[in-house]
Order: structure tokens, then sequence, then C-alpha cells
DNA sequence: ACAACATTTAGATAATTAGCTAAATATCAA
DNA sequence: TTGATATTTAGCTAATTATCTAAATGTTGT
């Protein structure tokens, strides 16, 4: 957990993460989202890859990643849980019906 | 709300915030359950304080530090919302009835 | 006023971090 | 095989961080 929290800390990193909720993305097209360079963006990626929030797949030339929201989950739910935080990020509150 | 996750990526002080949920504590309290000096405790308080996660208050000799569960709440469900991450973290699923 | 106590500030250091450029590695196409 | 492209590694630097001890500040009781 601590790794995570540590990857979070960084805005850029955050960013990443938003941009890799919508689609997996390559090393490169990560990259041009940022004012950074390549180099540095892959050591955000590498800090990324260590917490376990992202995965990394080469394909061809490029390099995929793809976010690992259960972790992400995980993590935060540990934190909520031990602070007894309980946070409800639910879109709707109509309750869920079975199939009438 | 990057101070936030500064705040939360260091150990020491997100077990602070735990130990804080059950009580307002005052700084040689919190420090105690710690292996680390008293001026870097201080330090750790001050970073909290920034984050606006803690409430200080002297009283007497003491400073009492409050946890603000707001503002972790707060930061922690613009980050989810961010990230589009469903977290559920309600202890009981059974629905709320009104006093009938 | 003084001593005891609680906490913070000052000042230092070692470790970590985010950033850079240049070079290395890997893949693909011609 | 050579060249182009994508990404990472190496090596460096400046800034930040967590830690320490010693000293300063603020508060209370005698």
């Amino acid at each position: 957990m601590n790794k995570v929290f540590k990857a979070l800390s960084d805005p850029t990193r955050r960013q990443v993460l938003q941009l890799l909720r919508d689609k997996p993305m390559n090393a490169g097209e990560l990259a041009e989202h940022f004012s950074v360079s390549k180099p540095t963006m892959s050591a955000h990626f590498t800090v990324l890859r260590e917490a376990n929030l992202v995965d990394a797949s080469k394909v061809g030339k490029s390099v995929i990643y793809r976010l690992k929201l259960s972790v992400l989950e995980d993590a935060l739910l540990a934190f909520t849980g031990a602070i007894g935080l309980e946070l409800n990020t639910e879109k709707n509150t109509t309750s869920q019906r079975d199939t009438p």
C-alpha cells in the first residue's frame, strides 16, 4: 500500500492514471499529454508499474500501459477502512433492482 | 488536493490520521506511538496541517490535533471521481429507513 | 521569578526524487 | 543491413524530504 500512495503523490502520475481510465495507451501517446521529456515519463511509468497500478505489455515497437483499477481500489479501500472513513462514490443512489 | 496526496504519501502521517480517527490527541501523545524524535513528529504535523487534514488548537501546554475527516473525504472523492472509480466503503448495505 | 514541561524552530545531513541530455536497446520496413 | 521509430537506461543535477540534536518559545505551578 505504501508504494501505491507514493505513486499517487505525484500529480503527473495521477493524471496518467486518469488518462488510462479511458483506454490503454502506449508510452508515447501518454507522454504527448505532458510537457516533460520521455525519459522522465518513463521513470514515472516505472513507479506506477512498481506500485502495480499499471500493467505494461510490449506490442511491436510500442509498450502499452493499462490501468489496473482493482489494485487502486484495494489500496483505497484498505486505507479508508483503516481510517474508518465511509466513502460512497456511487453515481446513483437509486437502489439496484432485480430484473422485474 | 496535491497537498493531501503528498501528506498521505508518508506512512507515519497516515498512521497519525489513523490514531486521530478515534479521538483528538496532543502532540506528545501522538509522538509516543512512533519511534522518531518529537521535532520530526512536529514536522509531520506541519505537513498534515498544511494539507488541512488536521486542525491544531493550543490548550494549556499542549497542542491538540484533531482529524478533519471531511477534507480527507473530499480529496478522495475528487480523486476517485476523476479516475472514474466507484468505491463503496459502507459497512452495511441494508438500506437506511426513516423512523417508522 | 523560576523551574518544569510541551512543543516548535534552527540548522545540519543523508537519502530520495523529478527532471534533463545523451546513449543504448529493440523492432520494423525498405 | 541500414535507417527510422519507440522506449528505456545511464549519468548527472537541483530540489525536496525525513531525520537528528540543540536551542528557543510558551505555559503553568510554586
